[in-house]
RNA sequence: GGCCCGUUCGUCUAUCGGCUAGGACGCCAGGUUUUCAUCCUGGUAAGAGGGGUUCGAUUCCCCUACGGGCUACCA
C-alpha cells in the first residue's frame, strides 16, 4: 500500500447535502490537504428505492460553491473509477461468494415477515432479538447454517430470495482503533450477523463500503459518529478478507440549536436558517429547501464555521481562511462530544467576512439583487455600498440600509419626527437650505465646515441643527455622516429634501 | 429494551494533575459616532452528582444521572 493519503466523502444520492455532511466533507478535505493526499468523492447509491434525481449534481455543486472540490470522483477518474457504486456493481458479488467459500457468511433465506415476527416476540417477552448464534441454536432462522446443504442448494435453484450474511464470531472480544475516540471494546455476543449483500442483487452499504475503499485505497476514513456502531463489523470485514484496515475517525454530529436531537431541516425552518449549502426544490413536492448560498452567506463564512463545530486549533485565533484551516487542521483536535449548532455565530462570520469583500463585488451583487438599481450607476452602488457595509450582515441587508441613497424618502419615521421636529426647526432648515445652496465645490469637507461653522457661531447647538437634517435626507434617524450623504446625493437632491422637509412641518 | 459514544459559562470551546478555569458568540453596561449600526472597553456566566487514586483533581478510575447515536435486505 502506498504512503499517500487518500480520503473519501461518500454521500448518498438521497436529497440535498445536509451541512453535517458538508461539515464531513471539509474535514476530509482539510486533512487530505494537510498531508498532500488526494479527497476522493464516491456516490454510494446501493439503495436504488431512495435514489433522488438531481441529488449527485447537488452535491457536485455544494463543494464548488463551498470551495473544496473533489480530486477525484464521477466525472473526473483517477485511475479508481467508477466512483459511483451503482455502476460497481458487478464487483461485489464475488466477494461475497468469497466469504461464503470461506465459511465467513452464510445465505439466508429468511423474510422480513417472519423477522419483523421474531422481533416482536423478543420484545414481548422483554429479550432483545439478535441475529446470530443465539438464535441459531433454535433453527428458527432458515439459513444455510441450519439447512442441510442439500437443501440450501434447492432454496436457490429454486429461485428463493436469499440475502448474505456475516458471520459474527462467539464470544470475542473486538479491540476497535479510533482517531478521535481512542479504543474501544466490543463483546462479539451482542453483534448481528449483517446482510452483506441483498437479496436485489445490491451489496449493502457494509460490503461496498469496505470493497471499495480496499480497491481505492483509502487510507483514512472520515465519517460521521452515527457510523461508529458499524465499526465492529467493518474491522471484521477487513479481518476476513486480510485486508489492511484504513485509519478511523468518527466526528461528532451536529445538533439542533436547542431542544433534543441532531440537526435537522425542520430546525432550520423553525428557527429561520438553512440547513443546506444550496437551495433545493424536491423533484416529487416542489417544496424548495433554502441554501446558506442563496441567503447571503459567503461560502469562507460558511467554511469557518463549520470548520469550528467539533474542532478547534487549541489556539485564540477563530478567523481562518480555508489555506489557513489546511495548515492548522488536526484530527487529534476534533472533539467527542455533538456539537450545538449557533446560527447567530454563522452570522457573526458572515458580518466579518463581509468586511473582506470588495466594494465592487458588493455593489454588483446588491444591483443583481434589487430591481430599483437596474439603472443606477454601478460606480456610485460601490460607493453607497462603501459607506454602509459594515453595518450590514448579509448583501440583502444593504437596501434597508440605502434606499435614500436611490430615492428621497417618502415619510419621516413617526417617533424620530416627534423628536426632531421642534418649534424653530421649520427656520433652521431654512438657513440650512440656504447654506447648502452656497456651497460652491459641494464636497463633504466643504458641506461640513459651512453648516457646522454656522452652527457654532450662532450657537445654536447641534442636536437642533443635525437631527432634523438628517431626518429631511434620510426619513429616519440613522445611517452613517449626514455630510457624506449630502455629497453622494449631490447638491440639488439635498436641497430639494430640506424643501420637502421645511413643507411637511 | 440492548449495544456504543459523550458530559467545562446559555452556545462553540481552551486546559493534556498544581489556575484568580482562558477566548469567541449572545446578553448587559460604558465610550466613540452630536443619529442608528459598526467599532472599542468592561461586565455577566461553567468543569452533572457521588465515590475512589493522589500531597493535590476539571484533568486518571468506578458508579449514578443526563445527553447523543445505532439497533432495516437505508446509507
Amino acid at each position: 500500500m502506498s504512503n499517500n493519503v487518500r480520503v473519501r466523502f461518500a454521500p448518498s444520492p438521497t436529497g440535498p447535502l445536509h451541512i453535517g455532511g458538508v461539515r464531513t466533507a471539509l474535514f476530509n478535505y482539510l486533512f487530505a490537504k494537510k498531508h498532500n493526499g488526494t479527497f476522493v468523492l464516491r456516490i454510494e447509491d446501493t439503495d436504488q428505492n431512495r435514489y433522488v434525481e438531481g441529488a449527485e449534481d447537488y452535491i457536485v455543486k455544494s463543494l464548488e460553491w463551498c470551495g473544496f472540490p473533489f480530486d477525484e470522483g464521477p466525472e473526473k477518474d483517477g485511475g479508481f473509477g467508477p466512483y459511483r457504486q451503482s455502476e460497481r456493481k458487478h464487483l461485489y458479488k464475488q466477494y461475497a461468494e468469497q466469504l461464503i467459500a470461506e465459511g465467513k457468511a452464510y445465505y439466508a433465506f429468511d423474510t422480513a415477515e417472519q423477522l419483523d415476527a421474531h422481533r416482536k416476540q423478543h420484545e414481548a417477552e422483554g429479550k432483545t432479538f439478535i441475529y446470530n448464534w443465539h438464535n441459531r441454536e433454535k433453527g428458527r432462522l432458515v439459513n444455510s447454517l441450519v439447512l442441510t446443504p442439500e437443501e440450501t442448494q434447492a432454496k436457490i435453484d429454486a429461485g428463493e430470495n436469499y440475502v448474505i450474511r456475516f458471520l459474527s464470531p462467539q464470544d470475542e472480544t473486538l479491540h476497535l482503533k479510533d482517531i478521535i475516540r481512542g479504543d474501544i471494546k466490543i463483546d462479539t455476543n451482542t453483534l448481528d450477523d449483517k446482510v452483506l449483500f441483498k437479496a436485489d442483487g445490491m451489496p449493502t452499504y457494509h460490503l461496498a463500503n469496505i470493497v471499495d475503499d480496499h480497491l481505492m485505497e483509502i487510507t483514512h476514513v472520515i465519517r460521521g459518529e452515527e457510523w461508529l456502531p458499524s465499526l465492529a463489523l467493518h474491522f471484521q470485514l477487513y479481518d476476513a478478507f486480510g485486508w489492511e484496515a484504513p485509519q478511523f475517525a468518527h466526528l461528532p454530529l451536529i445538533l439542533k440549536p436547542t431542544g433534543k436531537g441532531k440537526l435537522s431541516k425542520r430546525d432550520g425552518d423553525k428557527l429561520g436558517f438553512p440547513v443546506f449549502p444550496l437551495e433545493w426544490t424536491d423533484p416529487k413536492t416542489n417544496d424548495i429547501a433554502r441554501g446558506y448560498k442563496e441567503d447571503g452567506y459567503f461560502p469562507e463564512a460558511v467554511v469557518n464555521f463549520l470548520a469550528f463545530l467539533g474542532w478547534n486549533p487549541g489556539t485564540e485565533q477563530e478567523i481562518f481562511s480555508l489555506d489557513e484551516l489546511i495548515s492548522a487542521f488536526d484530527l487529534n483536535k476534533v472533539n467527542k462530544s455533538g456539537a450545538r449548532f449557533d446560527p447567530d455565530k454563522t452570522k457573526w462570520f458572515n458580518h466579518h467576512y463581509m468586511q473582506e469583500q470588495s466594494n465592487a463585488d458588493l455593489a454588483l451583487a446588491f444591483k443583481n439583487m434589487q430591481p430599483e438599481l437596474a439603472h443606477i450607476d454601478e460606480g456610485y452602488i460601490e460607493l453607497v455600498v462603501g459607506l454602509v457595509k459594515e453595518r450590514a450582515t448579509f448583501v440583502s441587508d444593504f437596501w434597508d440600509l440605502t434606499s435614500y441613497f436611490f430615492s428621497a424618502p417618502t415619510s419621516y419615521d413617526e417617533k424620530a419626527a416627534k423628536k426632531a421636529f421642534k418649534e424653530g426647526t421649520k427656520e433652521i432648515l431654512e438657513q440650512v437650505k440656504e447654506l447648502t445652496n452656497s456651497v460652491e465645490d459641494f464636497t463633504t469637507e466643504n458641506l461640513q465646515n459651512t453648516i457646522k461653522g454656522w452652527i457654532t457661531s450662532n450657537e445654536i447647538g447641534f442636536g437642533k441643527v443635525m437631527m432634523p437634517l438628517r431626518l429631511a435626507l434620510v426619513g429616519a434617524l440613522q445611517g452613517p455622516d449626514v455630510f457624506d450623504i449630502m455629497f453622494m446625493i449631490g447638491k440639488n437632491e439635498s436641497v430639494k429634501r430640506i424643501e420637502n422637509a421645511i413643507n411637511s412641518i
